[in-house]
DNA sequence: CCCAAGACCTGGCGGC
DNA sequence: TGCCGCCAGGTCTTGG
C-alpha cells in the first residue's frame, strides 16, 4: 500500500523518535519477507539520520545502514519495550529510549537489509530514476526518456527505472491531472504533454504528502498507517463514475496488470 | 536494450 | 454462516 507520500509520511513521523538513539538489541521474529532478513548484531550503534528514497527508507547507523522497503502492507510503529509480538510482526529495533520501532508486514512483499558501505550503490538502489520532486525531474527529462519507447505511458511513469515513487493509483492520478490517455505509447507523448506530466506528478505527490504531513498519525502507539489520500482522488477507484471534470463515465481496464481508470473525452 | 508476463503473499470481498 | 476464488499492490526475475 505505501505509495511514496505515505513512505514520506512515515519517516516524518518515526524520525524524532529514532535520530540520535542508540540501538539496544534487534529481534527477528520471522525473517520471512521478500528476501531472508539476516542483520549482524547492531546492538550499540546509533541511529544517526533516517532518510527516504524512492520507496526506501534508509536508517543511518554509527557504521552501516538499514535498508528498508515496506512493500504492499508494511508499517512501522514505535512500541513500548517488551510488547509481545503478534502474528505479523517480523522485526522490533530496540532503543535506548525504552521504545522500539516494530516492523509489521502480513503480506510481506517489504525487505530489509543492512548495508555495510554506500547504500547509493547496493543493487536495489543503484539503477533508480531520480526523485519526481527533484529537479532533474521535469518534462525535459520525461521526454528525453521516453523517446524509442513503446509502452503505455502509465507503464513508463510507473517505471522506478524511469522515475521512482509513482506507485498505481499516483499514477492514474497524475495522467488525469495532465489530460494524457493511459494507453498512450510512451514515445509518442508531446513535449507539452510531458511538461503537464512532470507537473501533474509533482502537484498530486506533493499535495499528498501535505495531506500526510496534516492527518498524520501518533506513531508511538497507534497504528502506524498513515491515511490514504482517498477523499481527494479523481480517478483511482471511481471506474463508472462520473469525471469531476466533465461528467462522463469513467473507463475502466487494465493495463501491465494493474488497474486503470481514465476519462476517454479528458485524457487523449 | 526493450517488453510482457510471472512470481511473491494474504486479508478482504463478492458470489454461491 | 461457510467456503471458494479472485483481487490488490510493488518490484524483482524470467523469457522472448
Amino acid at each position: 500500500m505505501p505509495e511514496l507520500p505515505e513512505v514520506e509520511t512515515t519517516r516524518r513521523g518515526i524520525e524524532p523518535h529514532v535520530r540520535g538513539r542508540r540501538i539496544a538489541d534487534v529481534r527477528v521474529h520471522d525473517s520471512r519477507l521478500r528476501w531472508p532478513v539476516r542483520l549482524p548484531p547492531l546492538g550499540g550503534r546509533e541511529v544517526v539520520a533516517v532518510t527516504r528514497r524512492a520507496k526506501y527508507l534508509l536508517f543511518a547507523l554509527t557504521e552501516g545502514t538499514l535498508l528498508l522497503h515496506l512493500g504492499m502492507s508494511g508499517s512501522l510503529k514505535l512500541v513500548p519495550r517488551g510488547t509481545a509480538p503478534a502474528k505479523h510482526d517480523h522485526v522490533d529495533v530496540e532503543l535506548d529510549s525504552g521504545s522500539m520501532l516494530r516492523l509489521t508486514d502480513p503480506r510481506r512483499f517489504g525487505s530489509l537489509h543492512y548495508v555495510a558501505d554506500a547504500p547509493a550503490q547496493h543493487r536495489l538502489l543503484k539503477r533508480l530514476g531520480p526523485e519526481p520532486l527533484s529537479d532533474e525531474f521535469d518534462g525535459a527529462y520525461l521526454h528525453a526518456r521516453s523517446r524509442g519507447r513503446k509502452v503505455a505511458a502509465k507503464s513508463f511513469l510507473m517505471d522506478a527505472h524511469v522515475v521512482v515513487g509513482i506507485g498505481n493509483i499516483y499514477a492514474n492520478e497524475a495522467l488525469f491531472t495532465a489530460g494524457v490517455r493511459p494507453t498512450r505509447r510512451a514515445h509518442r507523448l508531446s513535449a507539452a504533454q510531458c511538461d503537464r506530466l512532470a507537473g501533474a506528478v509533482k502537484d498530486t505527490l506533493a499535495a499528498a504528502i501535505r495531506h500526510g504531513g496534516t492527518t498524520l498519525r501518533d506513531f508511538v502507539g497507534g497504528d502506524g498507517q498513515p491515511g490514504y489520500f482517498r477523499g481527494e482522488l479523481e480517478v483511482y477507484g471511481r471506474e463508472g463514475d462520473p469525471c469531476v471534470r466533465c461528467g462522463t463515465r469513467l473507463m475502466g481496464i487494465r493495463t501491465g496488470q494493474r488497474a486503470t481508470v481514465y476519462c476517454r473525452k479528458c485524457q487523449r
